[in-house]
DNA sequence: GCGACAG
DNA sequence: ATCTTGTCGC
């Protein structure tokens, strides 16, 4: 007699993501940044914080971090719980110098991060298949530093890059979990909505 | 030297 | 990032 084989418990160390997002206003120069931290089997809010400041660095592309990473470490000290995981908006290994905005902020946290950007940066990549979960790797000097991931059939993809202490497999299967109706990981979506909204609101 | 370039 | 409502399509 065989044991009962539980199905496919994804990541059962993951239980919540947090996901960072900052808004600006190009007018006065406000920043806002939202941190949503959601349980990751019924992508429910857990716990949602936000932190406004005044733009200190130009985009330069390559150096987002500079830029958003003084608004986000203000918001992310003010969470109550510590999310298992962070998902950032943006680059992390697969950047020019190999640290983006999710390796910077993995390490100032000390929490696991990797990033989902939105938009190719500087990898080169092939077109990945048609259906949810189909990918290509990032590559850049032949080294795979990413995935360009197909979170919805048929839709544009996203690209997946490991920030800290993930590897990019799990990040890989994060990101699917995360994004279950939608191209963009729940986390995301959650955070953008958030600091848009506090922005708007002054 | 020129172009491209996360948000 | 931001400018921005309704609308075409599954």
């Amino acid at each position: 007699m065989r044991e009962r084989v539980e199905p496919a418990a994804p990541l059962p160390l993951v239980r919540t993501a947090a996901g960072l997002d900052v808004s600006y206003d190009g007018e006065t120069g406000r920043a806002v940044a939202a941190v949503v931290v959601l349980d990751l089997a019924t992508l429910t809010v857990v716990e949602a914080v936000t932190a406004a400041g005044e733009v200190s660095f130009p985009y330069v592309p390559g150096l987002l971090a500079f830029r958003e990473l003084p608004v986000l470490v203000d918001a992310l000290e003010r969470l109550t719980v510590t999310p298992d995981v962070l998902v950032c908006d943006g680059y992390g290994m697969a950047h020019p110098r190999r640290f983006g905005l999710a390796c910077h902020v993995g390490v100032l946290t000390g929490l696991p991060a990797f990033g989902v950007a939105k938009t190719p940066f500087t990898s080169a990549h092939a077109e990945p298949g048609p259906g949810r979960g189909d990918w290509s790797p990032l590559t850049e000097d032949g080294e795979v530093l990413g995935r360009v991931l197909r979170t919805q059939p048929k839709v544009k993809p996203v690209f997946v890059s490991v920030g800290h202490r993930v590897d990019l497999d799990t990040a890989t299967a994060l990101t699917l979990a995360l994004s279950p109706r939608f191209r963009l990981p729940e986390t995301t979506r959650h955070a953008d909505q958030l600091s848009r909204r506090l922005l708007a609101a002054r």
